[in-house]
DNA sequence: AAGATGCTTGCATGATGGTGCAAGAGTGCA
DNA sequence: TGCACTCTTGCACCATCATGCAAGCATCTT
């Protein structure tokens, strides 16, 4: 609730390259990051941020769901604390902005490390 | 807890091409999904099946973390009704295994999804 | 048939987490 | 300075969930 830095580790990836290595897996799962996709509300604050696009205060962002505004104000602290969103204040206003490549390229280097440990089998996998 | 069908939605995707549209974002958005991956123990499973492969018994699975195997069972069910493992019933035994190419592909689609809605700003996307 | 093995399920308990309300903190305006 | 506005935080309440134990179910072995 109270830490800053983002828990997405920057895609170190990128920089060494396509490979990635079987052991990363587990390093790479984010528990807190699932934790914080897996509310209806966090989903629907994290859907309004994507389709809106750009930076949202809190009250613009409490119109898409029904609960309380400090309720959307603790939702939107964890997922800041979670890396993917960023909160810019100005003035009396904070504005919060989705941190869609970091989100997207996480995800994508998920799905990299998963494949890495099992190469796909394209009989059984459905 | 009982439902058996997958809830990774198929790769629509993949029929109907390289395009994502914006409104897709929400419906891709699998709360149960994330919420299955948002328990350690659950994670470390996932992460034990995609490292060792293959199938596993519900008694080789629990070796991966401290909690009792009626717990590790359970877990495993959730984890297959969120459409991450299948299970195969093989006389006693009950076989587990990461589907890891629906997951990848789901990681994958999300992840297109979201730049779809919006574009990454090089500038300001840390 | 009887017992052993592998897994699942019912039940009770403790912990975690989402929620609303009220109060507080920070900012802008008159 | 006083007031309105925006957001955050403390608190209490309730729902959900993870857990262990015991019992149950299915299967295999003798």
């Amino acid at each position: 609730m109270m830490v800053q830095e983002c828990k997405i580790s920057p895609s170190d990836s990128a920089a060494d390259g396509p490979r990635v290595a079987c052991c990363d897996l587990e390093s790479e799962l984010s528990v807190e990051l699932f934790k914080a996709l897996s509310e209806p509300n966090r989903a629907a604050i994290l859907g309004t941020l994507a389709t809106t696009g750009g930076q949202r205060t809190v009250g613009e962002i409490a119109e898409c769901c029904t609960v309380d505004l400090s309720v959307v104000s603790r939702h939107l602290a964890v997922l800041r604390d979670a890396g993917i969103l960023e909160a810019q204040k100005r003035g009396r206003e904070v504005r919060y902005r989705l941190l869609v490549k970091p989100l997207a390229d996480y995800l994508r280097r998920l799905a990299d490390s998963l494949e890495a440990c099992c190469p796909p089998r394209e009989e059984s996998d459905t």
